[in-house]
DNA sequence: TGTACATCAGTGAACGCGCGTTCACTGATGTAC
DNA sequence: TGTACATCAGTGAACGCGCGTTCACTGATGTAC
């Protein structure tokens, strides 16, 4: 019984007036929203509710809803990131395997978290470089494309060029192909024949043909 | 003065109590609405305004907010596919070119009405398969790729294999591209480096040869 | 050619809703002495 | 070690707003006779 009345104040003192880490909070409640509900129901007022904070609480941490919004794209890119930096070190001696893989990494993140993407990606956030910490966040994803066009561009296997553009043209292959996927695009007849696997994978090796050195 | 009082109810006689075709009229509102304020400007009651009429008055014509949306797409689908189809004639005889051409013809297209893309392409309908006109508009567009992927195969400059999966792998480069660049997300120094329509070229050209046919 | 009537496109008031943001406040924390 | 006070995270009421949708209605159109 004297657990009991110890147990009473401690699951008070579960909600304290001070919450802790409201700012993380806020985000986690952001991100089970975009999975739960979709990026419609992502509103400041929302994510408050979900965290057990009034309103206005949001406002001591994020200047406005943008502001949130941009949080949880960085968390985002962060995720992302390293699910393709994972894939990556899958294969670490064969770029043509790393492409593949990360692209398919790329693929799995965006039906795994379509919404989520769409807050990456979708135009909420007015201009990105405003976030210092997204850009930076997004650069990191990136540069693992891009170091892999540099291993097979010093392996020989990858021709010579500017890295940084023939990473950009593998990124807005799978970009492309997710946002058509999770947005239910890819025709039907493609769809039926083959699953998103299976796209990021041809996808991925017919680009990676084209990138074989000049004779 | 004759004229003025005939000129009165001529002015008049622009507000009759039908419209004549408000479902037209609703529509180009909204692509209006999409060019000069932005997607999250598009509501129902905005585009009533802009037409004149009251806001119950889009019920004749639509059941609800998402079927002007899928309109509007529609709409957007049919703008470009009559876009990439006039690229593609421009070189008739030249499957490398007509890639090339309508690659360039996509992204000048997202460049030009970035919201309109958005609504195209960016969720706001639920699925998009409900809408037949949205499908068939759509199809039309991805139509124009698998033709040139045909005329190339049959002419021995494009490798063989499923002419759509090609198309499709074609599209989701050049989607990718087009979303990445409305979206301000392409690295810095890449777009200070090479603009849109560069970019474009440059990656349809990548494309192009990895579709060699295999030695 | 004229009239009665069904049809249907558009009106305007009303509904309930949830949003982002501000503001004066209160409660907890930690630091200076 | 104890106390005064500045700091600041969170509260709750309030603001104004515009949205999507419904409803009973009214005005115009066109068709049957």
């Amino acid at each position: 019984m004297d657990d009991e009345e110890i147990a009473v104040p401690q699951s008070e003192r579960e909600k304290p007036y001070h919450h802790g880490d409201l700012r993380a909070a806020l985000i986690q409640a952001g991100l089970a929203i975009l999975a739960e509900e979709g990026v419609q129901a992502l509103t400041l007022r929302a994510a408050a509710r979900r965290a057990g904070v009034s309103h206005a609480a949001p406002y001591r941490h994020f200047a406005d809803k943008e502001a949130l919004l941009a949080a949880i794209a960085e968390e985002g890119f962060n995720m992302f990131a390293a699910e393709i930096e994972a894939a990556r070190d899958r294969f670490p001696a064969s770029p043509r395997e790393q492409l593949e893989e990360t692209a398919w990494a790329y693929v799995r993140f965006a039906l795994a978290h379509p919404d989520h993407l769409r807050v990456m990606f979708g135009g909420s956030i007015e201009d990105p470089q405003v976030y210092p910490g997204l850009r930076e966040a997004g650069s990191r994803a990136f540069a693992v494309l891009v170091n892999i066009m540099r291993a097979g561009q010093d392996a020989g296997t990858i021709v010579a060029g500017e890295a940084r553009v023939l990473a950009l043209i593998a990124w807005t292959q799978v970009h492309g192909l997710s946002l058509l996927l999770i947005g239910h695009q890819v025709p039907r007849d493609v769809s039926a024949a083959l699953d998103a696997e299976q796209l990021a994978r041809i996808c991925s090796r017919q680009f990676y043909t084209g990138l074989a050195p000049r004779a």
